[in-house]
DNA sequence: CGGATCGAC
DNA sequence: CTATGTCGATCCG
């Protein structure tokens, strides 16, 4: 039996080829290997539209890589260095926070469409098939992936390399119910486990496996599907043992794990009771388990991982595929142990590009992740590289988040070329509609309208509309979505618009709390700092021009002339309290929305309810029972105090920069900001955190504010971490020093006159604190100063403070910085965040990276949001 | 905010 | 015979 287990395990192939992700040898021979599979795929692509725009979009890849290896030459060994301090740092915080306790199961079951439809087609057990359409696939069965034929590849490709394939149409309804079954049992494990679409589960098993431990064995005890086991037997079990392929056992197909049931069960096994088995206690039984009973219930096989957190489970279900379950300890050593070798193409959120992206600096597995975290920090945007960290460290969700609110819902159809403009607009409203029901059913409205196009070239693109009223229905959908569709057909013409796909999205969803003050008092409107409906007030211009963009007002054009502007017009045009109404009507449906906001302002002048405004441009609160007066403070705030109140506010924020910049910012928005690039923003480090400690922390947390649209004028207290602050500290050292070796630094002279300098400027003598040994250091010079760091890390004191870190040296290795990989930036990282919960700014480059963002946008059209 | 891009399935 | 999807989230400018 057991030997017959592992002639079945490791003669199936299947298992073999999917756990490599490629099937380059060792298989059958009627197998195909990797070269011929490319082959074959490459002859059916080549020269097809579709062919020509995927290298277009390798193309631009490729430059982004090239962009970002430019990069990477710039960066000195200081920065490096540097970089790889602060980020040890944030490793050992990392490090303290890692939870362990948790027990995370991810479920996967194994091709699920295609077993679903072998399950109840016996006629295509055994054959190769593939789900899906000749267009496209969805999945394919083990048999077929001998062939190369993997979901997402188009059906009339997969026929060219496996000629005998059977494609199935999908068939959701059918899926749908089986994954219900699926998830009856996982319920039972874990009430709040978190379904990932059809075939996929996350489960937190933490509390049942405590429950369990007292569990009596009655409990514990399942009985084999006899009946299922008999139709089996008539319809031909046969069959089945052969869809699990590889003669996976009889009846219960699983276990072909290295610790199968078997061994572990006899004692186990009531003897009286026949045809059950009896489930340990540990998260390795409870898993086996689930998988026993999924198999029972719907003749299906699932994989599974186990892991003290989400990311890893689901890295570790794909080990032991198909069929299989393999399990990370909740220990630190035994995680890494996992990610050493592992390719970051595992990693959930790594695709493609990424992977590509990353292979251009050499690092292709999780340690090398680790080793090239500083260089990475430096190329990569902070969301990025964080979640490279957390990646590396094998850190990740230990908790199934409810997910959130959803941010957008949308709907696309692919089709054979449409150019008639006609079809073009009637398929838009087909598509309005399906989409508003959907809306509707989860009670959602959005605020902006996007419609997608991709053209016979494969290209693909987007146009968005925000209106000012949420939408939700058919007609207000495609009223917005008709615009953009007329836009571009225009943008053409008089060519046709040829396109082979549309799309209609919604998002700009409101908040519960937006939900309820649209009840709109004009209390909650004005305290909201929602938009105020200036610019449908300009006259000769109809409000249709104010819902697509695509008026001649400059896109980029400052919002705050446009409402300025708008406003002034209405000051003059209409009375104050006019002028409140006006604001509040909302444009399209004017006449109703007109009547009932009318009627809402009169009752509120009529009650005594509400006595305090804030004013949405000044903030300041505003004690007015009377709208014109309110109104009244609201035109000067616009016309004439605007822009001192505001400058003051700069002050407040307490950044030299900003008030210095202000002016010009104001007058022209587009700052050199969106030109800075990430060295640029190591000066911007430099800078923010040359500034008192103190006041960093503080320009942080309002900034933070003000882009919260909540607009308290409270200043908080800091609240960094003394690590933080420490680091900050620190930070304030390096700049001078590197600024001093590194063309760039000089580049940006105002950087060190405005602050960095003035640690350094007046004082002879200092004591500083090396940031490398944090001994003090008595300096009369720079120079001197500098020397001692330099022969602090020289010393490879970088080393201790990773093995301080208990960092498996061995795993990670990392040598200083002769490592220097560097790469372009502007690769995003686009995984839903992962990560465990961390407290507040702990990186000095995170802090001013928030602060600086938040500056550049620091106009008064800040106010408005 | 708008547009493009990435990744999951 | 042809023929390459749908969705949500994120990030930059």
């Amino acid at each position: 039996m057991d030997n017959m287990k592992k002639v079945g395990s490791s003669s199936c192939s299947d298992g073999f080829l999917l756990r490599m992700g490629l099937n380059d040898n060792k298989a059958g021979m009627q197998d195909l290997d990797k070269e011929k599979i490319n082959k074959i795929i490459m002859e059916a692509t080549k020269g097809s539209k579709f062919y020509e725009n995927e290298l277009k979009k390798d193309q631009q890849v490729n430059q982004r890589i090239e962009k970002m290896m430019q990069l990477k030459e710039k960066i000195t060994t200081q920065q490096l260095l540097k970089a790889q301090l602060q980020i040890d740092r944030l490793v050992m915080e990392l490090e303290q926070s890692r939870n362990l306790s948790n027990t995370i199961v991810h479920i996967d079951m194994d091709a699920f469409y295609a077993a679903v439809e072998m399950r109840d087609n016996p006629e295509l057990k055994e054959k190769p098939i593939a789900v899906g359409s000749m267009s496209m696939l969805s999945t394919s069965n083990y048999h077929a992936r001998r062939f190369g034929v993997r979901a997402a590849m188009p059906g009339f490709i997969a026929k060219k390399l496996c000629p005998h394939l059977t494609i199935v149409p999908l068939n959701f309804e059918k899926y749908g119910k089986v994954s219900k079954e699926v998830r009856e049992i996982l319920t039972e494990y874990d009430p709040n486990f978190m379904p990932m679409g059809l075939d996929e589960a996350y489960l937190n098993i933490t509390e049942h496996l405590e429950e369990r431990l007292n569990w009596s064995e009655d409990k514990r005890r399942f009985f084999y599907n006899t009946e299922s086991t008999a139709k089996k037997d008539k319809d031909g079990i046969n069959k089945s043992a052969k869809f699990n392929e590889g003669g996976y056992s009889s009846s219960p197909v699983l276990f072909e794990d290295n610790t199968p049931l078997t061994d572990e069960l006899p004692e186990q096994i009531a003897p009286s009771v026949e045809n059950s088995v009896v489930f340990g206690t540990s998260a390795e039984e409870v898993v086996k388990e689930i998988r026993f009973r999924i198999e029972q219930k719907t003749q299906l096989t699932a994989s599974a991982g186990i892991a003290p957190n989400t990311m890893l489970a689901k890295m570790c279900s794909d080990r032991n595929k198909p069929n299989g379950q393999c399990r990370i300890a909740p220990e630190r050593q035994a995680v890494l142990d996992f990610l050493k070798d592992l390719p970051i193409r595992k990693v959930p959120g790594i695709g493609k590009v990424t992977e590509k992206m990353l292979k251009a600096l050499g690092i292709v597995t999780c340690s090398e992740l680790y080793q090239q975290r500083a260089l990475l920090s430096l190329l990569f945007s902070e969301a990025s590289w964080r979640h490279f960290l957390d990646i590396s460290l094998g850190l990740g969700s230990t908790r199934l988040e409810k997910d959130g609110e959803r941010k957008s819902m949308s709907t696309e159809r692919t089709f054979s070329e449409i150019n008639r403009a006609e079809e073009q607009y009637s398929l838009c409203r087909e598509l309005c509609r399906d989409l508003s029901q959907e809306l509707q059913k989860e009670g959602l409205k959005g605020k902006t309208v996007t419609l997608k196009l991709k053209n016979v070239n494969f290209e693909v693109k987007t146009r968005a509309s925000t209106v000012l009223s949420s939408v939700s229905t058919e007609e207000e959908i495609f009223a917005v979505a008709k615009e953009l569709l007329g836009t571009e057909i225009d943008s053409v013409a008089p060519h046709p618009l040829r396109i082979r796909l549309m799309g209609v999205r919604v998002s700009g969803f409101l908040s519960e709390e937006e939900k309820k003050y649209q009840q709109k008092t004009i209390t909650n409107f004005l305290k909201s700092g929602k938009e105020i409906g200036f610019l449908r007030l300009q006259p000769g211009k109809s409000n249709q021009d104010y819902f697509t963009k695509n008026s001649e007002s400059s896109p980029r054009g400052s919002f705050f002339d446009k409402k300025r502007a708008a406003r002034q017009l209405n000051s003059e045009n209409l009375s104050p309290n006019e002028t409140v109404e006006k604001q509040l009507s909302h444009g399209r449906k004017s006449s109703s929305n007109f009547v009932e906001e009318t009627r809402k302002v009169t009752d509120l002048q009529n009650s005594n309810v509400c006595t305090i405004f804030t004013c949405p441009v000044c903030f300041e609160e505003q004690s007015n029972n009377n709208l014109e007066e309110l109104n009244r403070h609201i035109d000067e705030c616009l016309n004439g105090s605007l822009v001192k109140d505001t400058m003051e506010i700069s002050k407040n924020l307490n950044s030299r920069e900003n008030t210095l910049n202000f002016l010009p910012q104001f007058k022209n928005e587009k700052v050199d900001e969106c030109q800075r690039n990430k060295t640029d923003q190591l000066a911007e480090t430099d800078h923010s955190a040359s500034t008192s400690d103190n006041s960093i922390s503080n320009s942080t947390e309002k900034f933070t504010q003000m882009g919260s649209a909540k607009l308290h004028r409270e200043r908080e207290p800091s609240n960094l971490s003394d690590i933080a602050r420490n680091m900050c500290m620190k930070q304030c050292l390096f700049p001078k020093r590197i600024s001093q070796d590194d063309d760039h630094f000089k580049k940006t002279k105002y950087t060190e006159e405005t602050s960095s300098s003035r640690f350094f400027e007046d004082k002879e003598e200092n004591v500083l604190i090396c940031p490398v040994c944090n001994s003090e250091q008595k300096t009369t010079s720079l120079v001197s100063f500098n020397r001692h760091v330099d022969v602090c890390l020289n010393k490879g004191l970088i080393q201790e403070l990773t093995e301080k870190n208990d960092f498996s040296s061995k795993t990670y290795n990392m040598e200083n910085s002769n490592r220097v990989g560097g790469l372009s930036r502007g690769q995003q990282c686009t995984n839903p965040s992962q990560g465990t919960k961390r407290s507040g700014l702990t990186n000095p480059q995170s802090v001013s990276k928030k602060a600086k963002s938040s500056n550049s946008k620091c106009t008064i059209e800040m106010f408005f949001r």
